[in-house]
DNA sequence: ATCGTACTACGATATTCATCGAAGTTCGAC
DNA sequence: GTCGAACTTCGATGAATATCGTAGTACGAT
């Protein structure tokens, strides 16, 4: 069967702005944000080009996941990550524009 | 002698993304930046209330100096510390005001 | 010069955590 | 059904780090 479900995450109000922040504050998880903040439908784990394996990549996405910062949804085998922006907005206005905007 | 001295810390351009939020991503450091963020004239080590002892709060306060969150300067036996909302609202606009958004 | 205050630096410890490989799961295709 | 692809979970390991106590420094006051 398998229609697209989603992954468990906290609600809007469950998400802790100390956690947020330790899951931002990672250069590999810093470098999946910002991939996701270019793709607003989302994206796949394994396209991803990233420094590190497949079970490390795995890990990174499932502490951005529990902190709030994405949500995954299941399509198939895939699964397809993207930022939770207006939850992130609503919570920290200006917080996740500045990180962005941040040059390097 | 001594006058008012500055402790080492990054220059504006020096300062990374990745090591601020890595800063601010402890709930001991939020502590003190939000008090920080309360007090334009900075205030003094000693005077924050925190759960952990002496040496736990410098080692934190280095930390934050570091990252290019705070500077401090020394003023007799006092070390003052003061938010660098300046740079980081240059560098990052809307990262520290969101995160002082947070209402827990 | 002695004392007390305000902090820092050092060394040690315990916990957290980023990383990996290997094994397991779930799904689509054949 | 079997196969492969996409991803996760488990267990282990090594590195980073939050914490502490102790010892030390720097300064102002007496």
């Amino acid at each position: 069967m398998s229609t697209s479900k989603q992954l468990p995450q906290p609600d809007r109000g469950e998400i802790r702005v100390d956690a947020v922040l330790q899951a931002l504050g990672e250069p590999v998880r810093l470098t999946i944000v910002r991939a996701l903040a270019g793709a607003p439908e989302g994206i796949a784990c394994g396209e991803l080009e990233l420094p590190v394996t497949a079970s490390t990549r795995a890990h990174h996405l499932r502490t951005l996941r529990e902190s709030g910062v994405l949500t995954t949804r299941t399509e198939g085998t895939r699964r397809i990550s993207k930022l939770r922006r207006d939850d992130l907005d609503a919570l920290y206005p200006g917080l996740l524009d500045g990180v962005l905007a941040a040059k390097q």
